[in-house]
DNA sequence: ATTAGCACTCACCAATAGAGAGTGCTAACA
DNA sequence: TGTTAGCACTCTCTATTGGTGAGTGCTAAT
């Protein structure tokens, strides 16, 4: 329904307004050799483009500014494929110089390089603990009372719980409830965990285990895993600087966003492959001059996890689906080969 | 060599800026019951407290602010012991409902407790890993390749590190170095370990091992602790809220500061005790209108962590400093309690 | 030693004016 | 019919100005 120089001048638009951050006005747009008309022309077609939605007015003689309607047909239908630079792919690659079975390192990482490349925020959802399989249990008996368990996952992740035993449970219970564990739960995810200790495990113990009855109980009470991904964040400030958040007020609403864990529920719904929120469409009110892309990567055609880059709605958005495209790709046959050729 | 009158304007003068954050004339201290005195009066004496360099002008007719020699002397002889509020130490003490021996829950938790109660930015060094003393140490196999060690500390700590197991390295070896180490290692600061490794357990590893160097290697590339305190905050953003901090440029500063863990350097090499840092004190620009308040905790008499406040130099020195002490002393109390009974 | 009085200074605020960038509309043009 | 030149108009931005209020330093009187 666009004409074809609609469509190219609100590129140019977005473009200019994406690289300025300064509205954008006829005179400057007629000057650019591939619009080959005058100011006038082109004022009579962003006149249509601002009634169509897609462009708007900072206040009754400013130049033009893209809406959220137009950044998002921007990204549908106007991105063009970027190619990485040279350099970018390299610094990509750097993250894969952690070893690979310390997953969470890497992930880390990638969240600071990836805010360092594009100068907004990073923020990476770490892999999904509780979705996870149980690999191996181990029970490490500290003094009488206290122990430590210590529980592995597949895709490496190793979880802490500290544990209090009840009297008298000594270091031949402890291993015979341990080796039933290992027996009846691998492979099963976290979550599941409470259920099948009382139907699995229940009458094993009852077999085996002398006061089968508080061992259960100590079992349920301390081996609860936190359902939450770990949050890796690079680059908090970097938005800071950004010309649109020159407002104290937005600022702080800003971090506190960030701060508060809030961004969890923000990116932990979202469906697997490339996604980009823009503004509004974020469903949070500090957020409603941001956009969000976020790419999901897996073991497998398993999802483990998500990163995001968080940046004005003034986004250089080709620039970061691409370096998000490229690296979740890249970590995803990483971690595939790696954890998936073992088995 | 200060008068009584002249350290009572000079008090009020502090103690008033520290609750407007604005400039204190002559005028407004006249009308205190505590000053009996007419505002020319009080204006002579300030004339004097500023030539001292205790108070400054922001302009040349304004009202007097503290100058930081100002705050040094409030601080170092003008600071009356001040009585909790009942509130206050209900709240302090929520924080001992967490279960002592998950230190870092009740660390985390005391961030942001006090953060809340003081509106300031709350930091934490938790317990100093590579001084804590290594309790058990357990070795658990995954596959043939990797295993994961998990190291517990005399404090409750618990620490995994990945390990690349040499080949051939069986189910049978890992007992017996588990064992060494256990018997060998038990009690020697983490950071220590290193050195224990050649020369205490070395030739024990030549009778009972195969491939003992390889093992050692394993153990010397893999079990190395990093030496950092975990760090905790509460209330990143609520210095932002302070009127002082109106100025973009400043509050980018001081979010990178407190990002980057920056902090743990101001704060690390902080004697025991309560200490204050004002300004320029922190030796490092972006705090120079900020002072650093912080205490330290114990078990026994062996220093494990430091807790600290930062706000602006405007800051309620008093209650601070009591809430500070009130709480490490009774942290203090309860974990040597809690650690020292045991042995 | 203290204070009343006064001239003076400076931040803050509101009002004003001019410049610059950009728009919408109209009329002329190819 | 699509394009363009021209023009009046609008709005932001940046000084500039003048008035007000809070506060100071100094001097002279108490």
């Amino acid at each position: 329904m666009l004409s074809e120089r609609q469509l190219s001048i609100l590129q140019i638009i977005i473009d200019d307004f994406i690289s300025t951050a300064s509205p954008v006005g006829s005179r400057s747009l007629s000057k650019k050799p591939s619009i080959p008309y005058s100011s006038a022309t082109i004022r009579n077609e962003m006149a249509d483009l601002e009634e169509l939605g897609f462009i708007e007015k900072t206040h009754t003689s400013s130049g033009r500014v893209p809406s959220e309607k137009g950044y998002r047909y921007y990204v549908d239908h106007l991105l063009a494929p970027v190619k990485l630079q040279q350099e970018d792919v390299q610094k990509l690659k750097s993250i894969f110089e952690e070893r690979l079975f310390e997953l969470e390192k890497v992930i880390e990482k990638s969240a600071k390089i990836l805010s360092e490349m594009t100068n907004y925020t990073a923020i990476v959802l770490g892999p999904a603990v509780h979705e996870n399989q149980l690999r191996k249990i181990q029970i490490l008996p500290l003094d009488k009372k206290t122990a430590v368990a210590v529980i592995v996952t597949d895709t490496g992740h190793v979880e802490n719980k500290m544990i209090h035993l009840p009297e008298g449970f000594d270091s031949a219970e402890i291993e015979k409830v341990v080796n039933v564990l290992n027996e009846r739960l691998q492979g099963v995810p976290l979550t599941e965990i409470h259920h099948f200790l009382r139907r699995e495990v229940g009458n094993i113990f009852i077999e085996h285990v002398t006061n089968y009855e508080q061992a259960l109980e100590m079992l349920e009470r301390d081996l609860h895993v936190s359902s939450k991904e770990k949050m890796f964040f690079g680059g908090k400030t970097n938005i800071l600087s950004q010309p649109e958040f020159n407002d104290i007020e937005k600022i702080k609403m800003l971090m506190q966003v960030i701060e508060e864990e809030k961004m969890y529920e923000l990116l932990s719904k979202n469906p697997a492959g490339i996604n980009v929120k823009i503004g509004t469409e974020n469903a949070n009110s500090a957020l409603n001059e941001c956009s969000i892309i976020s790419a999901t990567f897996s073991i497998g055609s398993h999802n483990i996890g998500t990163i995001a880059i968080l940046g004005p709605t003034r986004m250089e958005y080709a620039r970061v689906i691409g370096l998000l495209s490229y690296f979740t790709q890249h970590l995803t046959s990483a971690l595939t080969d790696y954890y998936l050729e073992k088995d």
